[in-house]
DNA sequence: GATGAATGAGCTTTCATTCAT
DNA sequence: TATGAATGAAAGCTCATTCAT
């Protein structure tokens, strides 16, 4: 066989620490945070990341890609078949990345009404982080090209699914605990999660402002007050 | 299908003068309803918005503009310097439409409860409309692109402002008039506002299944049953 | 409407005179023997001629064909939307030409033995005449790669079958006459065909040599010969 | 299917040394019907026949001749310099197969009738033999780019004098024994091999139909029969 | 106003080839 | 021998745009 085959890496995250900066936890979920030129997909992967922040979707082509790799475009045809390979492979990763973030947040605390804020957080991104604003933008427009594919929806939905399960059973644990009140948990998550991926948009297409901040504190008000208030 | 694609509906549009129409109450705020060719430019604008809906924003190009609209290309760069300026000028009508629901909201009812819910209904997509979907899937490829564009940014910004502002007003309204208690009319409106884009967004990724319906439950559980309830 | 149809040009050929050679009568069946620029589509008809000539099929790309019309490649695809487009319009007008011949050496004499002979001497290349030679290579290619293609063997075979028929009834003629002795004009008619095709072969592949004046003189000494002969 | 892709030939390869073997008599002229690997030029003018075959010469790309020969593309660049040098040398190979076929006709029989039937015999495709028919189309197109080569041609024209010589001599036989009427034995061959080539190149272009067939007949009846006459 | 013709930049992709191991 | 990784050149094609009429 002649090119390498899609095997996921099986080397453990967990040594973050040797990514040279500390952020890296709770950090965007950019695919590709290694240092290191470690091996030619990372680095194109790496790549596709930041021409996908500073250019934006449109401006993701094989030669901007080749380009910010330091590589020819013929090595990222060599690597992944066609664009497409290569984008639905970065989703991939980005979707995957989602999914840890759901493992450390429920490993942080055991208090629903601090999990449920925790995850608020991670899904909101600050005013001043330029970088992670741009990525969330490109992400979305990612999203919007990729639900045109016939079978990658499925991912989406199924990392969809994942996402909303989760933050569906931190609030039916509160409910069960008695730190909130009876309500459909999957409605709930719902709201919270249109909310927050509103307020990205509305970052995405009118400026780093406070957006996701005004958002975090209406769920807060809203959904958080109305959760643990006494009927 | 929404709008007859060769001119000649068949209910009367002589009184095409009254842009404000009640017809235009439940209708898509595609910026091109007029029977008559009126001029070029409204034809153009016409077929933009077909393109859109039928082939995306990434088979929006001039060729399938001009094709669907039966002219020449040369003759959108005659009216249109660019494909930007066509764009961009497509956008404002569109923003302009929105503009006019909030004035029809405003004119169907005093009861801001019911205000609040007429408005959550114009903001969302039914699961059924495909073509109205496609519409809002596009608008939002299109707003991800022109706020690559310093200066449209500002358009869009008073756009939301306006909608904002409306929402705000008519949560504010209700709690002058006792209807609803106590909260800050601007994060609720953006609360509400936020969740109608995300679950848009959700739709348009993720295919045309209920979001927006829980959407509008989740709203009138968690914000209109707190917004009315006794402290 | 904005590209060119395929419509077949109406203007007589008739007054050849008007081209600047003499030849052009039995001249090779190139498909643009025009001095003047007239059409675009006639010029890209022509550099794609003389590139085929002299870089053979394997160096008939868009770029070598537009350079040699001193146009852009984009105005070929203008013209024509694909490259097999382009190929197959080429190859129609050469077989279009051969039609014409059929005509000509019909009226030309009535006698069946100088019409059979009239007819090698069509489709047999000179020694010395190097460009006509390039082109029956060319065209032998261009065969080969358009036979891959459904659809297109169907307008090869008619064409054929075109040529075919008229040396069968010119043997079918003699015969009738008495000129020549009772066979299967057919079979005789696929012979000669075959025996030509070959040499033209054999010349594409061995060289300029007598290759196809031989095969003259093998038409004549074993296949008119035995037709006339007494029996 | 004429060859096993795998190997493992069920008749008894074991005398592969003697390349002679008869059950070459009425195969393909591919050059490498052997069983097992021998070595790896072996196997790779292997791969290149069966990629030849199966995807016509625009196909035959070392990619897929390494990924049919199971190997790297680099090997074969290790054992053919350049893609020119591997086709030539394959080329070769087959010309030297078609030497190979001249001896066994010549020690099958010894009636100069009988001899150049099965000349006829062997340079013809049957028309249900889809497979040797791809081969003779790809070696024909491979001898259209040779033919550019300067050099190659000699090789070309040698092989092709020395089946030119080999069918000259067998007529010339038929005449010395009184078997045939006086003819020029050369150009007799040439309108024969002349034919034969025509016909399979009609087969190439047009169709498997029953060209070749025909071929057989004409020659038959109007060399053959001419022949034998009694003057 | 309106058109067809033409262009140049750029797109994704493929190919034969090379090089370090 | 044998390989995977990497490359530069070139392929066909599309796009927004311009220009003469």
């Amino acid at each position: 066989m002649e090119r390498p085959s899609n095997g996921s890496s099986s080397t453990s995250d967990s040594d973050a620490s040797s990514s040279s900066s500390s952020d890296s936890a709770s950090a965007s979920p950019s695919p590709a945070p290694e240092a290191e030129p470690a091996d030619a997909r990372e680095e194109i992967m790496d790549a596709t990341y930041h021409v996908l922040c500073e250019e934006g979707y449109a401006g993701l082509t094989m030669r901007a890609i080749a380009a910010e790799a330091g590589t020819s475009k013929s090595l990222i045809h060599y690597h992944f078949d066609t664009k497409e390979e290569l984008l639905l492979t970065f989703l991939e990763r980005f979707l995957d990345r989602l999914d840890e973030w759901l493992v450390e947040i429920e490993s942080e605390t055991d208090d629903p009404e601090a999990r449920l804020l925790a995850f608020v957080d991670r899904f909101v991104v600050q005013p001043a982080d330029a970088d992670r604003q741009a990525f969330w933008r490109a992400v979305l427009e990612l999203r919007l090209q990729a639900a045109h594919q016939e079978g990658f929806r499925e991912q989406l939905k199924a990392n969809n699914d994942a996402i909303r399960s989760a933050l569906a059973s931190i609030i039916a644990d509160g409910i069960e605990d008695g730190t909130f009140r009876e309500v459909d948990p999957e409605t709930t998550a719902d709201l919270v999660l249109d909310a927050l991926e509103g307020a990205r948009t509305r970052q995405a297409t009118l400026g780093p402002e406070e957006a996701p901040l005004t958002a975090r504190e209406a769920v807060r008000e809203h959904v958080l007050d109305d959760l643990v208030r006494e009927e």
